[in-house]
Order: C-alpha cells, then sequence, then structure tokens
DNA sequence: CGGCATCCGTGACGATACTG
DNA sequence: CAGTATCGTCACGGATGCCG
C-alpha cells in the first residue's frame, strides 16, 4: 500500500490501494511468470524508472505480494518471487486480460512485446478446454516461449519453455491472439497448418478436440 | 484512455492503459451502481478534486464506456452513464473485490462508507447461490440500501432500494461483511436473527435454503 | 446551484547519473 | 548487478471563481 489511500470502506477500494499504483500490477504481471531478478524486471518493463520500480518493489514486500530471496545460497544476486497473496492477483489480471483484448487488434509500433504477456490470456482461452485434465503445456512463438500450468491449485504461467510438457503448441503471435479471441479454434488452426501441436495423453486429447 | 500509455501489447497493460489511472475504476463503480450526475459523483468519491473527476469523466467518455445524457428531455442536468463497454468492467471489479475483501477487516475512523459499496463482493457471494433463478434482491442496511440484479444479461446492482424485489435482505453492514467473507451462511443469519429474508418465490427460497 | 475551469502547492513520476 | 541520488516535469488535491 502506498503512503496514499483512498480512504474507503470498500474492498474494491482497499485492493486498489494496494496494487493501484502505476506499474504495480504489471510487476505481478512479471512475477507470476516466476521469480525474476531486479535487472530483468527493468528490461521487461520498459519506461519504467529505476526508482519506480525499487519502490514499488518494496512496496510489494511491505505488503506481503512478494518476497525478495536470494538466487543461491550464499549468493549475492537477489530474485523477487511471489508470495500466495500476491499469486491470488492472477483473477484481477485475468479478468483485465479479458476486457482489455479487444482493444489489442492495432498493434502501434512503439509497442514493446514479450511471449508470456500472451499467456494470461491464452489460459483463459484454454482452461474451459482442459476440463479436469491437469498438466503443463508449453507453447512456442516466434517472440519466445512460455507455458501454461494447469493442476489442482489452479492455473498458472511461467516463462520459458516447460521442462516435461504434456503438450506443446507452436504458431505465430497473431494466431496466437486470434485463439485467444475466439475467433480461431484450436482444431481448425490445427487443422489449416497454423498451429502445430505436439504431445499424448489426455491434457493433449482435450486441446485437440476442440 | 489517459495521454500516458504503457506502450506494451499486452491485453493488461491495454486495459490500464484506460482504467489504470487513479480514480477511474472508483468512477466505474458508482456508475455501475446506475446513472449519476456530476455533484452525486463527487459527493460519493471523498477525496477527489473537481479538475480531476471531471477529467476521468471526459476520458470515459472518450474511451466509450460512458455517455453524457440529460437527465430529463430539455433539462439543464446531465447524468453520466455506463455504456455495454463500461458495463464489461464489472468482473475486474469484482475480481478487486474477492482479493481485497480480507483487507477490509479493521475500519478505520478515517473511511468512507456508502451502503452500495458492499453490493460487490455481496454479488460475488450470492451469485453461486441463485443458481438459474432470476430477479432483484433489495439489500436494506443501517446506512442505506441497494439491490442486487440477477438476470440472464448477466449480474448487476443499483443504488437505492428496488423497485419489485423478489427478496429483501435487512441486516447490518457487519452482518453484510461476514456473509460476504463467508464466516455466516444466509440461512444461519436469519434463523439467529441477525437477517431479515422477506419474500416469496424461487429466489428468496434459494437464498433461505443456504 | 450544478458543472466545470483556473490557479497553486505538493507529491508522484520519468530520465539520467552515480555508487556499493 | 542492484539499486540510490538528483532533478525536471507532470499529475494530483484543495480552494476559488465563473457561467449557465
Amino acid at each position: 500500500m502506498p503512503h496514499r489511500s483512498y480512504d474507503q470502506y470498500c474492498s474494491v477500494a482497499r485492493a486498489l490501494d494496494v496494487v493501484g499504483e502505476r506499474w504495480a500490477l504489471l510487476i505481478v504481471r512479471e512475477l507470476l511468470a516466476g521469480p525474476r531478478r531486479y535487472t530483468d524486471l527493468h528490461a521487461d518493463l520498459p519506461g519504467v524508472s529505476t526508482d519506480v520500480l525499487a519502490s514499488r518493489l518494496k512496496d510489494l514486500e511491505r505488503d506481503g505480494l512478494a518476497v525478495r530471496r536470494r538466487l543461491t545460497r550464499s549468493g549475492a544476486t537477489y530474485v523477487y518471487e511471489l508470495t500466495p497473496r500476491g499469486r491470488g492477483l492472477l483473477p484481477v489480471l485475468a479478468a483485465l486480460a479479458d476486457w482489455g483484448t479487444p482493444a489489442l487488434e492495432e498493434r502501434r509500433p512503439t509497442d514493446a512485446v514479450r511471449a508470456h504477456w500472451l499467456a494470461i490470456p491464452l489460459l483463459q482461452r484454454l482452461a474451459p478446454l482442459t476440463g479436469p485434465h491437469t498438466g503443463t503445456v508449453g507453447v512456442q512463438l516466434d517472440e519466445g516461449a512460455f507455458h501454461l500450468r494447469f493442476d489442482e491449485s489452479g492455473p498458472g504461467y511461467g516463462d520459458g519453455p516447460a521442462e516435461q510438457p504434456d503438450a506443446r503448441l507452436t504458431l505465430s503471435a497473431a494466431t496466437c491472439l486470434e485463439v485467444t479471441r475466439g475467433t480461431l479454434a484450436l482444431a481448425r488452426g490445427v487443422k489449416e497448418g497454423r498451429i502445430e501441436l505436439d504431445g499424448s495423453g489426455p491434457l493433449a486429447d482435450a486441446l485437440a478436440e476442440r
């Protein structure tokens, strides 16, 4: 929570007291992809100034959303990692992603792009398709790789390729967006050769059906 | 969208470009309760300055989230009303409310209170209970009244009493919060005399069961 | 009187430079 | 590498004034 509060006895205002400031939710979006170093965060958040990033990270720590941890035992480098409370913001980011996806049609030349920024909306789209099946789906784009996790503790995602994916999707970012928007069914994309779907097992089968 | 953008090709960032600025989502929360005049908004949002409120309302209009409409035909007073796009932010506010409710335990002396600020979290709690039943639930607190709508177009809420509620709840704000948090079942509150539940029909029956 | 616009002081933000 | 220090700019909050 910043030192400025809305001073309202309202759960929405309370939430915004903590994560309503500029850059806060985007930092959480980065940390949802896994532990990150300060420099990684600064690299993947073009435009954020170093002092604001440092200040937000302190706020996240103080409010119990993230912890600062040594990367290796007795090493000098630190990583920031979300606590369960911080990971609880995934539904908030998912709702924002759902609402914001229609505004994603035009890609402005000034826009930065990272592969895992597509993880949340794709997770939203695929979650109803997986049903009860659990596992990991690796996604390979030209711009980079990320993976989606479906397990009993709820959905999640991470940056980089998955270690042992139960299914693997290879597609372009544009195709990924079509799937996200619902204008392209996964099965149809596979049939048309625009999506490569690898893997066997119930999770891959469930994806191939839809 | 303010004149400052995150410049990221990401649906979350796009959403925050539009509604990420201070007060924006709280203005939307007010407008979700129904059309509001400028003065009403200013009265129910303690702390917002007049120019920021005017600026945010212009932004909401320009971005297609709200429209400015004459209250009466050929009258001098205007009201601001959400468009469908603006009402589409209810899931975002609901997710924020879910996440923020645990932080609502302590009520600080500086906190402002409005009855309908409890509408979103209560709506979230009651929505799974109503099942397929549609209708309106009037809620009467000491601090004021609001009502919840359950119909095929999705859940919603409004300020003030309902015209013809299918069910009516009378309870204290503290009791309402217990229900919201899930620490008090509706049926148990009724049995203990802390909640008065009036009304007949499937919606009232569905609420009485749980 | 409702609906802003203007002015001003303060604090947040963004860019760059610098340090342990 | 991981921040802190500095500084100019802009956004915010409060008060006041204008205008229908």
